[in-house]
DNA sequence: GTGGTCTAGACCACG
DNA sequence: GTGGTCTAGACCACC
């Protein structure tokens, strides 16, 4: 698996398991159907407490980008389950953009910045 | 007042507070040498307990976005307290854009949000 | 437990505990990644409230000497959080030294006491 | 005068005072017998609220190096009020020399930079 | 169990 | 009157 914790990360574990799956299924490292390490084996490979892992494949379930097929493991699943506004995915965007307008770049330097890690996010097999 | 807190919001109380100082200042809504209400008047109008408030403005201090003085009051202050690395200021965008990524979104309609959250960011004169 | 507080100290309690902290590591007795007592811990044990203690720990996270993991506890980090200027670690210095200075000694004498405290800071190997 | 309060400090201003007045009688600029400006004229000449000036005043005062004549202004005293126990001079020296240590710099390095505050300390007529 | 946040209320230091 | 610190006690998030 290409998951990797990072304990200086100010997002608690279990979030950074989300994400850490959400980046692979968008860059398209994991597809539809495919299956993805049982919680026991995340949790060792990442030295973590099983309940951390157990959290994050339940939150990946309830958005939908889990399928978790009794006692057949759990695989990749495209279609979201909850229906998303644009404004909650707007939000978090905001505090980081702002944090890049107060070191006084200009709208085309962020713009610039912001292409490159759409760039980096779409780079397939790009192993950090 | 300009700023609120929302109780629906996952930040806490004392983060959306810093959070909003700091979209006032890079919107120009408060320059250098304004003074900011006291800490009991926000906490007043805000429903919030004074310590919060008080944390929220010695984070602010910290990153030397005021300048606080003790008996007197406290003032904005552009200067930077700790330099700031490029890569802390991406690595927030990651998460927000996967998701963006994730509806389906194309590069350039990723790309157009952006701008206009800038848009929103900035409102006295769109410099640079 | 190695952490005192002096109440006839004039730095507040979460500042002793800082600057405690500071030097159990500056002399080694605390080195990367020991674990330290848990903030309930050291609250019982020097008899002061969970929260003092709490802002002790975030101020030292902040400045990197310690990562807390949520649930977990908290251990020694030394990697840098806020690069330090030079100048800025000069200054305190310049009052002390006043008041050596005023007592009529002199700048040998002084550079001695120095030599002592710096003798006196370090233990684990007179490293360099 | 020679004197200035930086609102950036951390020290509260009437401490800034108080320092400042101990520098410029360390370097010799301000010797036995010179006349101090009033209260009201530092408070002028510093933008800053009289009382402040006046418990500077007063705490140099009580230390022994200004001495009141009624009537008569007030003028440098060098003979301490109080006597001073070396371990109270020592102290304040500990948390600074700790920050120096845990920069990574040698005893010798830091040996030198004492040196050279006590220098400038010393450097008569060296208006900052 | 851990640390994080918040409240209510108190007292002190500063200007 | 301002901000700074501390307490006691509560509830929550995380592991």
């Amino acid at each position: 698996m290409l998951l990797t914790v990072d304990a200086n990360d100010k997002r608690p574990i279990y979030q950074q398991i989300v994400d850490g799956v959400k980046a692979l299924i968008a860059r398209g490292d994991l597809q539809e159907g495919t299956p993805l390490p049982t919680v026991r084996q995340v949790a060792g490979d990442l030295r973590v407490n099983l309940n951390t892992i157990a959290v994050a494949y339940r939150q990946l379930q309830d958005e939908g980008f889990l399928s978790v097929r009794h006692g057949a493991g759990t695989v990749v699943s495209i279609r979201p389950g909850r229906s998303i506004e644009t404004e909650d995915l707007r939000k978090p965007l905001r505090p980081a953009l702002t944090e890049l307008i107060l070191t006084g770049l200009s709208d085309e330097a962020i713009a610039g910045i912001v292409r490159q890690e759409l760039k980096a996010l779409r780079l397939k097999g790009d192993r950090r």
